[in-house]
DNA sequence: CCCCTAAATGGACGCTCGTCCATTAACCAT
DNA sequence: ATGGTTAATGGACGAGCGTCCATTTAGGGG
């Protein structure tokens, strides 16, 4: 069926036809895109084998010869979906001022923006979270992501809790770091299912709120 | 093959056998039952009409009989697990006194406590979060929870926030009762996660650090 | 006591699932 | 050109899904 484009220009990269030849690479990432698609369209119960190669547009045997099953392809596509999630965080942190309240800010604004929160994110984001429960292999993934998070936001607080001389209170650094991460957690939540509602800039006013009550001198 | 028990007492109620006879509206109740632990137990993907019969101990045909259909059972039983929340919380709460700032906390403890927030709600909650996004029937019972807690906690901030005169933040109950609420959905994702890990003592204290901070005089 | 209604059974059905493999096509080294 | 290697195809397969219905069983009214 395939028999358009014989010999077409082999330009700009070496053994890299631009169509219809070999690219296992670039298959490999279509399928796992695919994959999160059609979780974010049609939920985890209804991404079927069958959903996720059409919408790759490639052969049922893909997923066998690529991931050896679907099992295999839905951890990949969690671990994708958690790296692109830091990618796009330190896209956005890059380049900051060293002042550690802004970074909490910082941190907050970008997990509600719309590049990281959307209708897309917020679905797989809850599949994975389900399905986690199940599958240890896909529950390291989303681990992983709070566990950076939770590292950095605590570093950052207890900066701020020593510069405010909060020595008294010693799970104050604990506390804003739990709370504040909780606090996005809910917010994801509650996006999926008010995502018409959902006001970015109230969402962060509040959260400024909390910590504004923790730390009266730095929010 | 239920050949035993042919005619044993009916005592209390009237053309209602102990066990073995015909009891439509207790296997309607056993159906749902069923259906909700193995949700938690396999995860709504491992979810099944085999799983389910076969904890449920009834035969195949009794799914249709009185539900129509799996699809009809899963929502029954989404129903029957919101309506547990709000019996639950509203026992907890009965005989309280007045006071709004106990009220308050009087939520938050009760979402957060043992009968409230454990493994087998968790992960009933999250599935049917998941799914909801499908279902538009399920999500309207989903959505019931959220705006009965939502209306509860708005009026009563708004009382504190009178008692404290904050007439110049007109968006302090507002904020008050959406943070709660955000706070309260991300501990669920939380437990969720780090079930052994996590601390209930912990988690009221950081709702209330929250609150002190928006009504330093009432919390 | 028997019959009628309704509850309950469990196997048969068609369908879709995920897996796998025999085959074909493309690329590279010779 | 040719042969070897590997990517890619898509249909076959058995297992398991949810639905449905012919049948059996229980109970109360005639």
């Amino acid at each position: 069926m395939p028999k358009l484009m014989k010999d077409m220009e082999k330009s700009d990269a070496p053994s890299r036809g631009r169509s219809g030849g070999r690219q296992p690479e670039k298959n490999r990432q279509l399928l796992i895109d695919a994959t999160l698609d059609t979780i974010a369209i049609h939920g985890i119960t209804e991404t079927t084998v069958s959903r996720i190669i059409e919408r790759a547009a490639l052969s049922r045997g893909m997923i066998h010869l690529h991931f050896g099953g679907k099992d295999n392809l839905l951890v990949a596509a969690a671990q994708a979906f958690n790296e692109a999630y830091y990618d796009e965080m330190e896209r956005q942190m890059a380049g900051l001022p060293d002042a550690p309240a802004e970074t909490v800010m910082a941190i907050v604004r970008a997990d509600l923006s719309a590049e990281l929160l959307n209708e897309r994110s917020a679905k797989i984001w809850h599949a994975c979270r389900g399905v986690a429960c199940a599958n240890p292999e896909i529950a390291r993934f989303s681990d992983t992501r709070d566990f950076r998070l939770r590292q950095t936001l605590r570093q950052v607080f207890d900066r701020i809790a020593d510069g405010e001389g909060h020595a008294a209170d010693s799970r104050l650094a604990r506390d804003a770091t739990y709370g504040t991460l909780v606090m996005m957690e809910g917010m994801w939540t509650d996006f999926l299912t008010h995502m018409d509602a959902f006001d970015r800039t109230e969402a962060e006013r509040i959260v400024r709120r909390f910590l504004t009550g923790l730390f009266p001198g730095s929010f």
